[in-house]
DNA sequence: CTGTTAGCGCATTCAG
DNA sequence: CTGAATGCGCTAACAG
């Protein structure tokens, strides 16, 4: 391994010297610099950040932890915050939780363990108290996106939840659904959680009866919903929805496959509408939605990350909350209104 | 922050048995090992690793380099490593380079800093030659996936490009094509070159003339195809394509959506076949595509590297190559031919 | 089974 | 503008 000393002996300086040019110090002369830089290309000399974080603190390192690398959205966020973090002059290291909690605590121990300035993190579940907690202890900054955690307070990137719920279940509603079921991922995500609770709101803000029969709790992985979907098909005439809110991308485009399977036609005889894209298909897709700024909830959560971690930011936590922009298309249209925009 | 001293001191031990206990070390009185893991979670104690990897080199820590977030082969490739790294008691840090060689150095460069045992790589182009050479000076051992680099000999997960290839294309040919394009990636690929390779060869072999207008070069991420096929449809009558071949999921994609929207119907007027799979519809997917094994790229490909890294693999480079299932679809079959299999 | 000594590669002092 | 001494937190090598 070649270290300082071996470009400081090679260019006739200090190792002290090697290492201002190294970090960018103004107070090198210009000469020397250059006699210092070439040695370093051709040795090929990588500095040791093992030994720098070890004297720093600091690795210009930022660690973004997402629940599912298979999940688009969270692809489009790891783009924004990468670009972003490139941008200034940050490293990303991207951890995938999947969703589970154990595996984003072994996450978190590696990240304090090697160094990460701050992390970016979509929490597993409310679980993740303890690994926000564990950061903190650590001194590490950390920025939420996507799901908050009860009783953590810092700054925030989240989806406006409530608001496009409710535009959602409007919209159905406007269409003439009266029994509207839910497939939601599970209720200790907030997002899971805030979600249906506007769903049920905005059912009884219009005089509509909530029925626990309508609402499924699923996954919010790519996993099968068939189950959820058969057992609302299995219900009685009168209570058997004609509309059904997938709550993410992967319930939308699942919810889609089997009622396409069983001959189901969408959306004569069952309306869909999603909160967020399943974004590749072949051909147009058919699919209602509410496309939200996923880019931004990186790019976003990244910039307050590096705020925080600078000392730009103010003390008080800021909470962002990106609007999402709904795409009414065929699945939840009657004929006669189609391509009609809200 | 806490370090092995302190939790020396509270357990009244020496540093050096601190550091036996956090490293497993078989002799230690059950006793003292129970009392230090006490005080070590009661402090909420994590090893540095920045000290630790300066003497000893080792990190456990393995870290792969894709070269698209956003494209579902990679994702899977990325699910696959990360279970058998866990699996091995690794850890896996994922770097995406964006197709971008400049991107794939300056994730080197960090990966060599701060240290991984191993490094699974999808390398950008052949210019990353560059960089696998210096992981070679810096003794960090590599596996290549998904693509090879010219003159590199090092063990390599790869698919059966060949192969697949000439297996699509002599099912367009039996279909009764004999214009049929091909929209690749960039040639500075090593699978974009194989695969059009194949393809040439195989016309050849079947009587074919090779026509340099049906050979495009696009791109492997999810970019704009319209100028490729907008060329190919304003051939003259007898240049035509009657059948496209997409070289990648996202090529065959968005082949797909830009004949959908130029209202060309698939397979009567052009047929399309895939090398690779669009996984996420929301109904079943008319098209023909070859199926790779992206989850076992990773999963091989992490435990190769770990063999390597632990000194058990063989001396010399191995290269497994995995072959892809071929999936007949509605895009390339005539209407009395639906459903037959190959 | 446990402790002592030394040093990994580098940046932070503080001198010149 | 440059250099010498010191120690970051930990473990290898040795000693007991």
């Amino acid at each position: 391994m070649v270290t300082i000393y071996d470009i400081a002996k090679k260019a006739n300086v200090s190792a002290m010297t090697v290492s201002r040019v190294i970090n960018k110090s103004e107070k090198i002369s210009e000469e020397t610099r250059k006699k210092v830089e070439t040695v370093i290309k051709e040795l090929n000399y990588i500095p040791n950040n093992s030994a720098r974080n070890l004297i720093t603190k600091k690795t210009k390192i930022l660690s973004l932890m997402i629940t599912d690398i298979g999940n688009p959205f969270f692809t489009s966020v790891a783009r924004g915050a990468e670009d972003k973090a490139m941008q200034m002059g940050y490293q990303l290291l991207l951890c995938n939780s999947d969703e589970n909690f154990e595996k984003e605590s072994k996450y978190m121990d590696m990240l304090i363990s090697t160094g990460s300035d701050g992390v970016l993190i979509a929490p597993a579940n409310d679980n993740s108290k303890k690994n926000m907690k564990k950061l903190t202890k650590h001194g590490i900054p950390f920025v939420l996106i996507d799901r908050n955690i009860p009783d953590i307070d810092c700054d925030q990137v989240l989806s406006d939840n409530e608001a496009t719920t409710r535009r959602l279940i409007e919209h159905l509603i406007k269409q003439g659904h009266q029994k509207i079921a839910i497939i939601n991922g599970p209720l200790v995500v907030s997002t899971a959680r805030e979600r249906q609770q506007s769903y049920i709101d905005t059912l009884k803000i219009h005089g509509i009866s909530v029925n626990n029969h309508l609402i499924k709790e699923s996954q919010f992985r790519d996993s099968d919903v068939t189950n959820s979907i058969q057992e609302l098909l299995n219900l009685p005439e009168q209570e058997r929805p004609t509309a059904i809110f997938a709550t993410n991308n992967f319930i939308g485009m699942n919810t889609m496959k089997i009622l396409y399977k069983h001959n189901i036609k969408v959306p004569e005889e069952m309306a869909v509408v999603s909160y967020d894209v399943p974004n590749y298909t072949e051909n147009e897709s058919i699919l209602t939605v509410a496309e939200q700024q996923a880019y931004n909830f990186g790019y976003i959560g990244i910039q307050l990350l590096i705020e925080r971690i600078e000392g730009a930011a103010p003390e008080k936590a800021r909470k962002i909350v990106l609007p999402s922009e709904i795409h009414l298309r065929t699945s939840s249209l009657h004929q006669r209104d189609k391509g009609r925009k809200s």
